[in-house]
DNA sequence: TCGGTTACGTAC
DNA sequence: GACGTACGTAACCGAG
């Protein structure tokens, strides 16, 4: 018997009004608004997808005034009345209903909730189990052992326990527990002046809000009695307003069954809405890219014939879907191929039915694997695809690693253009071919499960699939080339690509987080924010979110009347600088930036790095990302590894917190100077040549020119300003800049500026020269010939025509310095393996390598990795290297 | 309620 | 407007 298949219920009313509110506005071609049609159409077809229900049923409101109204006028008196262009979007949504043969729940006077309570008591009372579709809080007073309130949207299911855990009520407290607090949304007025914290603490102190009446006197806040009696009649009257009417005639179970849909209604329906994704004849546009020779390989023989093809190349362009982004946990579902435009094949391999099962038809893995490693380990031939940084290890741990040349067609894309918008495929092809690739959502039809891919047909996976190696093989005819042209194929080929495996093996490989570490941390930074907070309440003289900098500024610079500093777009400035000059005149100031500091530190670190260690490997890995910078650095995310605090003493712990594994210890390489070693090769000056030649501390003499004073003399703070002015030229400082940096006069910084453009007169003339080659070209270049356009070099708008000027500036040092780091990459590790050592390559922080050291390899590992990396490139100016060696991050 | 924008702060 | 390159968090806003 299937007693025990649920019955789903949707709330119909509230995805219609959520769909036309959160989508952009649609229309099919004669006009009509479809937008909230199209959302709740998308949310239905997804609970038939994924939940393959046998018994559905969809509630509705009716509209009009309802008992509600009658209760209490104010009743959502604050909700507009429907708007036109939804309410003529309803009846299409009702026929979709019917099409699909669905029973359909409204009664006049009643709300779409009250339908569901009321089915959904019945139902679970001839014991069968409801899921309730809904993603409002209202419904949640339903749930019990039977019932269970899905939210599709952020696939939550709310059941006794999950209900207890997120609001430490269970579902029966529920209504009392919204009662107190209201609903401003609805118009219910609850307990003014109470919100969740106190209503939580209410409920669980006295069970319910019939208890907490009975024992008023028990509750020792004054204030709160007051709250409470002053708005006693609310309370229950809101109480009355949010419980759900239960005892509604509804259907019986077998009319919940649902039969087949009629599909020709329905595809009348979409083809009239023009919803073309959901209309099963294939739509050819003139931009879609054409699928006629593509081919589902799904036997030994055809898979044979096709190896035999392919293996003649001259590329073999090739794709992998998965069950994951992640390439720890992925499984390879299918593989796609082509050597030219013309042809292109799918090998499934990991389809499933909507059980989960593996469908029949497909290519066994060994099999696949057999005829595959001749021509993916045939040295000669090239492999291409489209961000092989991600396929290279799906590949690899299904036992299918590639040999030979590696080309990526992302990254020549990044490297014609680094600052392209996206670097995506689908992107790419649309903007550089005119041609179309059907949308990952579009071929999973916007199945949110991770594993999507699994479920979709072989049939339209094809379809998909081959498109991207077909367009990733067109776009390889556009970007070969150019990469010829432009001088970038050494960059490319010796550079760039060399990198993915290297980035492949760090990303696999990750880095320890010492967990227990991090929640002792956790507390403390608690603990001491919680102070910060009682402290900064008192100096306010009331309470505020500390985090808004516009109610931090009404309280600074309103209420206490302190100075203004700088202003922004929306209000006054309260950033650490604006904060730190008010400091001598207020308390309140020094303790908002502390609380900064240690709430950054706690949200971003602390408390967010235990999320992301891998469940597999205990380890947190990170994604390097090649081809986002301007410049030609990595970038960092998920986490973001190459901003983990360093300067302060609360940073210092959370860095300790990375640690080697047992018997290895890291290895910091770090670049000394590397952009003014660089700036200094560019511009050719004497004194920053000598200075570097010599070995010199070059802030110290700079410090001894701007200053004027015998080197001997410098104080620390002299040094300090000389840092900054030397980094500041790298940026394209301005005098304005350099005031604000360091607290100087306009006229103070434009001194420095001058007398450090006097000594060091190849900087300047360098400035110079490369703007006006920039102005010339258009675009800039570095050392290793990366380019970067400069569109707005020209500009008559000064402010970007300036900005485009210290780009020029600062990114062929930068790159420069992004081109040595990555060369300096691949000769470490190249010349680790060579001499059989085993350190791993953890990190790479712009002018820094990290790595993890078997503890006897240790001194051998740093000669190597500093030899490697001070050998990569001459200069006119040595460059040094620095290793450190510790257990943690904090100790290198 | 949600995605986009703004302000801010961490790194090099 | 004013010092380059990133990424992430929290608040806020607009949509109606």
């Amino acid at each position: 018997m299937n007693q025990q298949e649920p019955v789903y219920l949707i709330d119909g009313s509230a995805y219609i009004y959520r769909a036309y509110h959160a989508i952009a506005p649609l229309t099919n071609k004669s006009g009509l608004p479809t937008h909230a049609v199209y959302g709740f159409t998308n949310i239905l077809l997804r609970v038939l997808r994924e939940k393959a229900p046998r018994f559905l049923g969809i509630a509705f409101d009716v509209r009009g005034p309802n008992f509600r109204h009658e209760m209490y006028q104010a009743y959502k008196a604050n909700r507009p009345t429907m708007p036109d262009d939804l309410a003529c979007q309803i009846p299409y949504i009702k026929e979709i209903v019917a099409a699909h043969n669905i029973a359909c729940l409204e009664r006049q006077g009643y709300e779409a909730d009250d339908l569901l309570a009321s089915a959904a008591k019945k139902l679970a009372g001839q014991g069968h189990p409801v899921i309730v579709v809904s993603g409002d809080k209202d419904l949640l007073q339903l749930v019990s052992e039977s019932i269970t309130v899905w939210d599709p949207m952020r696939d939550v299911f709310m059941d006794p326990a999950a209900v207890r855990k997120k609001y430490n009520l269970g579902p029966e407290q529920l209504l009392d527990f919204f009662a107190l607090m209201g609903d401003s949304s609805d118009n219910v007025p609850g307990v003014a002046g109470i919100g969740p914290k106190t209503a939580e603490k209410l409920i669980t102190q006295c069970g319910s809000l019939d208890g907490i009446y009975q024992n008023l006197e028990t509750i020792s806040q004054a204030k709160l009695r007051e709250k409470l009696l002053a708005d006693r009649e609310n309370a229950f009257l809101s109480r009355k307003l949010i419980t759900l009417i239960e005892d509604l005639a509804t259907p019986e179970l077998q009319e919940y069954e649902i039969p087949e849909p009629n599909e020709e209604k329905l595809q009348e329906l979409y083809t009239f809405l023009d919803f073309s994704r959901l209309v099963k004849a294939p739509q050819t546009t003139a931009v879609a890219l054409e699928t006629k020779g593509f081919h589902l390989v799904q036997t030994e023989k055809a898979l044979q014939d096709i190896c035999q093809q392919l293996s003649k190349g001259p590329v073999l362009v090739l794709d992998t879907e998965t069950t994951s982004l992640d390439p720890l946990v992925a499984e390879l579902v299918g593989i796609s191929l082509c050597s030219t435009a013309e042809e292109a094949y799918y090998l499934p391999i990991g389809h499933r039915d909507s059980e989960g099962n593996l469908l029949a038809n497909q290519l066994p893995l060994a099999l696949a694997r057999e005829h595959l490693t001749p021509l993916f380990s045939d040295p000669n031939l090239p492999k291409l695809g489209h961000n092989l940084k991600f396929d290279l290890p799906i590949l690899e741990s299904h036992g299918l690693p590639l040999s030979g040349p590696l080309w990526d067609t992302m990254l020549a894309s990044y490297l014609l253009d680094p600052s392209r918008r996206s670097q995506k495929l689908d992107d790419l092809c649309l903007e550089m071919l005119g041609k179309r690739l059907t949308s990952f959502a579009e071929v999973t039809e916007g199945d949110k499960r991770p594993d999507s891919f699994a479920y979709v047909a072989p049939e339209a996976a094809k379809n998909y699939s081959c498109e991207d190696v077909i367009g990733a093989f067109l776009l390889w005819q556009r970007f070969h080339p150019q990469l010829e042209e432009f001088g970038l194929w050494k960059l490319f080929s010796s550079l760039e690509m060399a990198l993915v495996p290297i980035l492949v093996r760090m990303e696999q490989t990750g880095i320890t987080v010492d967990q227990a570490q991090l929640q002792r941390l956790s507390e403390d930074f608690g603990l001491q924010l919680a102070e910060l907070e009682k402290t900064i309440y008192a100096l306010a003289g009331e309470e505020f979110n500390i985090n808004s900098t516009r109610q931090l500024g009404e309280i600074l610079f309103a209420k206490l009347g302190l100075p203004q500093g700088r202003k922004t777009k929306t209000g006054y400035s309260t950033d650490v600088k604006v904060l730190e000059s008010l400091a001598r005149q207020h308390d309140l100031p020094a303790a908002i930036l502390a609380h900064r500091t240690l709430s950054k530190l706690k949200n971003t670190y602390v408390d967010k790095l235990p999320e992301l260690i891998h469940p597999k490997t205990g380890r947190i890995h990170t994604s390097f990302n090649q081809t986002v910078t301007a410049t030609g650095r990595l970038s960092s995310s998920n986490p973001n590894l190459q901003n983990i605090p360093i300067r302060t003493p609360e940073g210092q712990k959370i860095r300790a917190a990375f640690v080697a594994a047992p018997g290895q210890l890291f290895l910091s390489a770090d670049y000394s100077q590397i952009d003014l070693r660089v700036m200094a090769h560019y511009a050719q000056d004497p004194a920053l040549l000598t200075a570097f030649r010599a070995g010199e501390d070059v802030h110290n003499q700079t410090a001894a020119e701007i200053f004027r004073v015998n080197p001997a003399f410098i104080s620390p703070e002299m040094r300090r300003v000389a840092k900054t002015i030397n980094f500041g030229i790298i940026y394209g400082i301005s005098a304005f800049g350099l005031a604000a940096q360091l607290n100087l006069s306009r006229k103070e910084a434009a001194t420095f500026i001058e007398r450090y453009f006097a000594h060091y007169a190849g900087v300047k003339r360098f400035m110079e020269e490369i703007v006006e080659k920039a102005r010339k070209d258009g675009f800039v270049t570095t050392l290793l010939n990366r380019r970067r356009l400069l569109p707005d070099i020209n500009s008559s708008n000064k402010a970007s025509r300036e900005f485009a000027e210290r780009t020029a500036i600062n990114t062929p040092i930068q790159g420069t310095a992004a081109d040595i780091i990555k060369l300096a990459t691949i000769a470490a590790t190249q010349h680790l393996t060579e001499k059989g050592l085993h350190a791993k390559l953890l990190l790479q922080i712009h002018d820094e390598l990290v790595f993890e050291v078997p503890a006897a390899e240790i001194e051998a590992t740093g000669a190597v990795v500093k030899e490697a990396m001070e050998g990569v490139m001459q200069l006119d100016v040595p460059l040094v290297v620095n290793t450190v060696v510790g257990e943690n991050l904090a100790k290198v």
